[in-house]
DNA sequence: GCTACTTTGTGTCATAATCACGCAATTGAT
DNA sequence: ATCAATTGCGTGATTATGACACAAAGTAGC
């Protein structure tokens, strides 16, 4: 029995899509790289996987060494192929996306970026390599994502208010949704619990607070809003 | 720059879960091996990925020589990546499925394997690597797409009755779906077209004979079903 | 305290979609 | 002509959705 790696094969890459939702924008987190190709230039954070590695393996050593992340919610986006996406080489990337509430950690580049920011999704600086079709791939996957399942718990504090919940998915959507029907929608749906504590110092009525029902199982929750 | 291919990479392999719909039954395409590993074990059709080839290219030519197959529908279905996945070393697997009508095509084992089969998708053989694995994403990617994409198009015959789309629906989800209701939704959102004529030569009433309407965008269609 | 203003919480009503059926029409077999 | 099986059409109850009105709770200014 033969054994394949002896072969020259394609390098992989894992590539990351980060998102954080911030004072009422979705953010994507970039990197700015300090080496060649695209030096100097904005990307997504991203390393070649190793060879006995995972993809979240992968995953985790790329947060944790270029921004200081840990235990995100993770998923697999898509793979892409492009012979032409790098100019290194055939590099196949594995590409994921991670969803994390930037109030709840503290990002810092790590030593092999110039920098590391958070840009809105709609004023995203140009990309290299193929690194503008992933983020939109990944764009659309939570667009669909956010209609059946619990997103806003990655991306929220632990407990928030119904108007929060509410303008993340105005904003992920980019579309307006009744506040009152969202709100019986979800409410009916058992989708997030009442803590019975309301927030206080606010100028106008003190809004209830709320936590996400984690009880509440997989396609427990559907929002049914026909994009487009 | 530096270039990556001389590094030792992992192995990229496509492997693919064709899908086909014949006498009520859906069905999977399994390749019987002619070599190790698994050796006269059943195992999806793969291949490793050529060093310029793209993933639909490596698809088409595994589906050409392993089976006499061309121009199907193809998707993406997830790459796995468990590092034990394959006894011959590292082998990332870049899995897609695709969907075929079987009487519109002739299935030919080429010289590669011992034999080609279909084998219905509950009653599947022990199979080789992780394709169990693979093959269960596939079942669930299809239920999940049944639903808002015409899968019957590259399923079932040009034109076909209003059963026999119904008939696959239920087989595909694995429930009971009112023939009524589910006529009156497929009609109502213009998802296929009468063609006018009916179906001769059967012992009871003549069915009508539908297409698929081409013109229906993504997304125009979704059927309400709630899996479990 | 009273009023103005903003935000949050609740309800209502018309419309549309879904679900669970009944029943008639069409066909070949008897 | 009758029967059995299948197909096509319809109907009413229930539920979900969309578009609102309006009351309640809070702060600020007077």
């Amino acid at each position: 029995m033969k054994t394949f790696n002896s072969y020259k094969n394609p390098a992989i890459a894992v590539d990351l899509v980060v998102f954080g939702y911030h004072d009422k924008v979705l953010s994507a987190l970039l990197l700015n790289r300090n080496e060649e190709p695209f030096k100097d230039g904005w990307t997504l954070p991203g390393s070649f996987l190793q060879m006995e590695e995972t993809f979240r393996a992968a995953c985790s050593r790329i947060l944790q060494t270029k921004m200081g992340l840990s235990d995100l919610f993770l998923e697999q986006l898509y793979s892409f192929d492009d012979p032409a996406r790098d100019p290194r080489g055939r590099v196949i990337s594995v590409a994921y996306y991670a969803l994390i509430n930037p109030h709840a950690f503290n990002v810092v580049a790590g030593k092999m970026a110039n920098d590391v920011k958070w840009f809105p999704v709609n004023k995203l600086p140009r990309l290299g390599f193929d690194h503008k079709v992933i983020f939109k791939t990944a764009v659309e996957r939570l667009k669909a994502k956010i209609l059946y399942y619990p997103v806003g718990f990655e991306l929220l504090n632990d407990t928030f208010t119904m108007t929060e919940l509410h303008e993340l998915y105005e904003c992920v959507l980019g579309i307006d949704i009744d506040r009152r029907n969202f709100r019986r929608k979800i409410l009916d749906a058992g989708y997030i619990i009442n803590t019975g504590t309301k927030r206080a110092g606010l100028k106008n009525r003190h809004p209830e607070l709320y936590t996400f029902n984690k009880k509440l199982g997989e396609n427990q929750f559907q929002l049914h809003i026909q994009i487009e």
